[in-house]
DNA sequence: CGGCTTTTGGACTTGCAGGTCCATTTTTGG
DNA sequence: CCAAAAATGGACCTGCAAGTCCAAAAGCCG
C-alpha cells in the first residue's frame, strides 16, 4: 500500500513538494493555487492527483512537514551546540541573518496561526516542531548549567519556553511589521538574563 | 462623500462589522462567506456591498480594525496604570486570563503572519496596533524608572519590544499548539528581569 | 519480448463564492 | 405631504479553481 513509487515517481513527487514550497513562500497559501503549482514543477493535474489523493490539503501537509524540517536544520549546527556564550552568540547571529534575508518570506507564517484550523495534521506538524525547538534550547540550558555558566536555580525548560515565545513573536513582528528590532531585542535580552547570576561553581 | 449614513445605516454597517468580527472568530478568516455575514446579521448581499463597496476586502479591513481596537481596550485600565509591581501583575493576569477564555478564537491570528500579503492597509493597522501597544508598555517601564523601581539603564523601548514579542509569540504557541505555557512564561521571566537590579533610587 | 503497473497529459465537470443589478421600501428634509 | 436620497432584498451572472476521468506513454520484470 505504502510501496508503490518508482525511482522517478519519487523524484517527482519530491519535485512538486518543492515547488510548492517555493511557490508558498513567495505568494502564500491562499494564493497559490494547484495550477500555478504545475506550472512551476512542469507537471499536470494527473500527477498532482495521482501523488496526493487526498488533493490540495494532502500536499499542503506534505508542504508543511517539509518546511518545517528545513526551519530546524537550518540552525545546525549551532541550535545542537549551545555549550558555550559564543555557541549562543552564534546562534543568536544565525537566526537574526536568515530571517532578515528571508524578510516576509517565512515558509509557515500562514501556518502558525491557522494550525488548529488546517485540522489535526498540521496542528502535530507545528506542535513538533515547537517541541524539537524549544528541547534543543533546554538542552543547550542545561549543558552552561553543568558547565556553571548558567545558575542552576533557573528552570530550563520554562526559559526555554520564554525564549522560543520571544523568537515566535519577533519573527511575527517581522513580518506584519518589517521590523527586525523586536526578534533582536527579545533574543539579546532574554539571553542575557540567562547570564545574570551565572558563575556561580 | 464621506457623510451619507444615516442613523440606521449606521448601525446597520456597525452590526454588520459586529457579526463579521464574531464570525472571523469562531470559523478564522478564509472559512468565512459573506453568505455567512448576511445570514448571522440578518442582512442582504445588496446591504453589505452598499455599505463596503470594496467587496470583502474593505469589509475585512472594517474588522481588523474594530478588532485591533479591541485588543487593546481589552487590557484597560492595567494596561495604561503601569505604574506599580501589582499593577503590572494585574495587567499580567488579565492577559493570561483572557487569551486562556478565548483560547483558539484569536481575531486577528490570521491577519498577524499575513499583514503584508493583505496589502497596505492591513499592514497599517497590525502595524499601528503594535506600534501602540508597545509604547504603553514603554510607558510603563519609564514610570517604573522614574519611581526607582526599574534600573534607570535599561533601555525601555527595548525592554518593551521585548515583551511584546514575548507576548506575541506565547499567543502565537498557544493558537498552535494550545498550551498557554508559553505566553506565561515569557510574561514572568520577562517582567522579572525588569525587577532585577532595582530599589536604585 | 510481452503483459503488468506506474506515470503522465489534459480535457471536462462542478460547485461555489464574490460581485452586479435593479426593483422596492423606508427615511429624510423642506 | 412630497420628492430626493438612502436602505433593503434577492435574483442573476461569472470566473475560477478543485477535483474527476480516461486514454496514452513509459518503466519494470519474468
Amino acid at each position: 500500500m505504502t510501496r508503490a513509487l518508482t525511482r522517478k515517481g519519487e523524484a517527482t513527487r519530491a519535485r512538486i513538494v518543492a515547488g510548492a514550497a517555493a511557490e508558498i513562500r513567495e505568494r502564500g497559501v491562499d494564493e497559490t493555487r494547484l495550477e500555478d503549482v504545475m506550472a512551476r514543477t512542469g507537471t499536470s493535474k494527473g500527477q498532482l492527483f495521482h501523488y496526493f489523493p487526498g488533493g490540495k490539503e494532502e500536499l499542503l501537509l506534505a508542504v508543511a512537514q517539509h518546511e518545517a524540517d528545513q526551519v530546524l536544520s537550518d540552525q545546525e549546527p549551532m541550535l545542537s551546540n549551545l555549550t558555550s556564550w559564543p555557541a549562543w552568540l552564534a546562534w543568536r547571529d544565525r537566526l537574526i541573518e536568515r530571517y532578515l534575508a528571508q524578510g516576509v518570506t517565512c515558509p509557515l507564517n500562514s501556518l502558525l496561526g491557522q494550525a488548529s484550523r488546517r485540522g489535526p495534521g498540521a496542528q502535530a506538524v507545528v506542535t513538533g516542531l515547537m517541541r524539537r525547538w524549544q528541547n534543543a534550547i533546554a538542552e543547550g540550558i542545561r549543558h552552561m548549567q553543568s558547565t556553571g555558566d548558567i545558575a542552576p536555580e533557573v528552570d530550563a525548560d520554562r526559559a526555554a519556553a520564554a525564549l522560543l515565545a520571544g523568537i515566535q513573536g519577533g519573527v511575527l513582528l517581522l513580518l506584519s511589521t518589517g521590523q527586525i528590532d523586536h526578534l533582536e531585542a527579545a533574543l539579546d535580552l532574554t539571553i542575557d538574563s540567562l547570564r545574570v547570576g551565572a558563575r556561580t561553581a
